[in-house]
DNA sequence: CCCAACTGGTTTCAATTGTAACTGCCGTCT
DNA sequence: AGACGGCAGTTACAATTGAAACCAGTTGGG
């Protein structure tokens, strides 16, 4: 009835959107001047980076991106030359997408990139911590549950 | 040069926004349905909530949400009658928000269904690991630096 | 074989967001 | 006083998103 006296910055929810902003910002402004991306081009083009070509729908799953998103991502990946997609022979309707020359640069020099953001992220936490602080997060995220 | 082996799910801004989407979708489903908000809607709620009268100003600090953002949800949240505003003596630039009697009750159901769900959220995990969690969030974020 | 139900992916349309320009009010310098 | 610059908050317009309808292509039961 009374006020629950409920502390906004100890909300596990509203932390972890907080953190993952913070956290998000530079690397977000680093692709976006530089490619000209969006925040789900860059998850899909690094998808096909580190495990190699995919359909459209696995990197839904994946990613937990909507197929709407995916869509248009890999529509401006493609107008962009970043990636390619080829039809399959067994089943017309799945596209397998796979980067370009370009694309896979570009994905070099992003993955570079987000390296240093992150080393510079965690300078000043102890290793025990950040080590911690993944194994959490990834149990949370559920992506410890999806194979790839 | 050659691919860099990098790690999605190791990369840091990809885990944080992926575990803060996931442990905010039972909670966003709430206030969603029940109350017809919208993410900036509950956060300016909270905070007048949490904090007691404030100017829209203040609650973009606090917050860090963009003054746009928080001008529609302070317009969105007085047509619901869950805040009022007054304008400052002092500077008639300024306006006083405060949540009304019906907003102070939604925010005392919005914050009781919060701390259900942070529960569930962190039920498994040990005590100690949520909380280096929540300190180690709290210094990322940067929401340690801001007074109240 | 054939049609209904389903699936991968796209498009459409409305709702939400971001950027930049705008309003009215305040403070200061002259 | 008065005018220039700055500040709280709003609005207009374009870009992004989400929900639902849509289009092939595929599958499985009769």
């Amino acid at each position: 009835m009374s006020a629950p006296n409920f502390h906004l910055p100890h909300f596990l929810p509203y932390l972890l959107n907080q953190a993952a902003e913070a956290a998000s910002h530079e690397f977000q402004a680093y692709y976006r001047t530089r490619y000209g991306m969006l925040r789900a081009e860059w998850r899909v083009l690094f998808h096909l980076g580190c495990y190699g070509e995919m359909s459209a729908k696995r990197v839904c799953e994946l990613a937990s991106l909507h197929k709407t998103k995916v869509s248009r991502a890999v529509a401006a990946l493609e107008r962009k030359r970043f990636l390619a997609r080829e039809e399959t022979e067994a089943d017309r309707r799945i596209e397998t997408l796979s980067l370009t020359p370009h694309g896979q640069q570009t994905f070099e020099d992003l993955s570079a990139a987000a390296a240093r953001f992150e080393a510079e992220l965690v300078q000043g936490l102890p290793p025990e911590e950040v080590k911690l602080l993944r194994s959490v997060l990834l149990k949370m995220s559920g992506l410890d549950q999806k194979r790839i």
